[in-house]
DNA sequence: GCGAAAATTATGTGATCACAAAAAATGTTA
DNA sequence: TAACATTTTTTGTGATCACATAATTTTCGC
């Protein structure tokens, strides 16, 4: 058994537009490849590695895992290094009932500025997550899903949870993703048409209760996968590739 | 009426020691400023005028900025020019809001792994509450009334929510500085003895609604500072020094 | 062969410079 | 005097280098 290396990964790459500095195109970059899960938990970061994987310099770099590690994607060891956090039963748990917390809130809060417009807007990013499951394409079904509840709770003009909830979303992210990958496309249920019936209701309780649901169930989805227990810290030995 | 800038604000010092890093330490400088007030919302921070003051290297201070943007502490404008943000209505609703909500569950989890050194060292960080009320020190009332509140969070092993409640507190922070400043010391009331009261009973539900009235208490009082309204964003004709 | 010590390499941090873009200051004209 | 154009200064970003420390490899003694 070998220790895996960064340029073992394959990681996703994103084009890079004029206009995006370079600092926040690695971020980007980064922040995809690790709610894809495509950097494994425990892999060492370092910045000459990944500034020569993106063939950048490594000031970019720096810049990028320091936002990433203050938004808790990834973890500043003692000794400096970096590293992609294990997930426990313990903080899977707790980063669930943050969820539920903010995000039943968030809705709720944007429920009244909620128009005609954002609940169209919210049905065109519903037909592309149908599409995702359809193609069972998991890295989108989660990108996606994602960009439905931020645009809900972005109407709110005045919402500060969002920085928040992303943050949970990129600690819970690596390791839901796995989860998703391994779930059969019968058993993701669309959730979200409750949302936008309550929505289209004006109906703030409704929504709420629909929000909740959603997550509920998709957390419930990830526990029921085979072998999950298996991906918590200390069961190294059910882990594949080990 | 001119501008402020940087050179005319006389910032908190803190000592730095060996093993503490330049980045941290400014970092660490900076948040306390802006906790206490000592930078006012508006101001626009560069890296080379903090570096000057500070009498550091402009690196270090380009970090600890950059953090301190992704916690919400400074705002990064279009120009990327970054200032402290103006505090608004909606925003300090939405602020107030979120403390209640994170903390209470915070509080809520934290409850079952408090021990009787927990309680100890609740009590001891109490007396010195006391004495900041005492002596009318409204940057360690609030310094001290934080480390409260994060040492009863953080009794819970697994907690997740301190960092997203510290970013909160940030937000929160320059704003209602200011307006403790204004309190009377004889308004300033302590309710941490309820809270301290609900530990040792082992009465999760007490401690939830001690905490949430120990923040509501801490809004209401700051609501009631005369001329309050007078430093939101929008109001600064009514502001000091304008 | 094996463990400890020493040398080597890798890595994060801080400093300095170059550059493009934005602000501010200055000059110009009506 | 006011409004616009031009120049100058300021500022953030990215690149490169130096340095201390942590990790790794090699060497040496038994």
């Amino acid at each position: 058994m070998k220790a895996k290396k960064l340029a073992d990964f394959e990681l996703l790459m994103l084009e890079k537009s004029e206009s995006l500095k370079t600092n926040q195109w690695v971020y980007r970059l980064l922040r995809t490849n690790l709610l894809c899960g495509k950097i494994e938990p425990g892999l060492p970061l370092t910045i000459r590695g990944l500034a020569e994987a993106l063939d950048v310099s490594p000031m970019p770099v720096r810049e990028a895992l320091h936002r990433l590690a203050c938004e808790g994607a990834v973890e500043v060891k003692n000794n400096r290094r970096v590293i992609v956090p294990q997930m426990t039963v313990e903080k899977f748990n707790e980063l669930c009932a943050l969820r539920i917390l903010l995000e039943s809130h968030a809705a709720e809060t944007a429920s009244p500025y909620i128009t005609e417009q954002h609940i169209t807007k919210l049905q065109e990013i519903d037909a592309r997550i149908d599409l995702a499951i359809e193609q069972e394409d998991s890295v989108n079904i989660s990108l996606i899903n994602q960009e439905f509840h931020r645009s809900l709770y972005s109407a709110n003009p005045f919402q500060i949870s969002v920085p928040l909830i992303e943050s949970v979303w990129l600690q819970l992210g690596p390791f839901s993703q796995i989860a998703i990958a391994k779930l059969e496309k019968t058993y993701i249920v669309d959730r979200h048409i409750e949302a936008i019936n309550a929505l289209k209701q004006r109906n703030t309780f409704a929504l709420r209760r629909a929000i909740e649901a959603d997550i509920r169930d998709g957390i419930a989805s990830i526990r029921s996968v085979e072998g999950i227990p298996g991906y918590f810290e200390g069961n190294t030995q059910t882990q594949p590739g080990g």
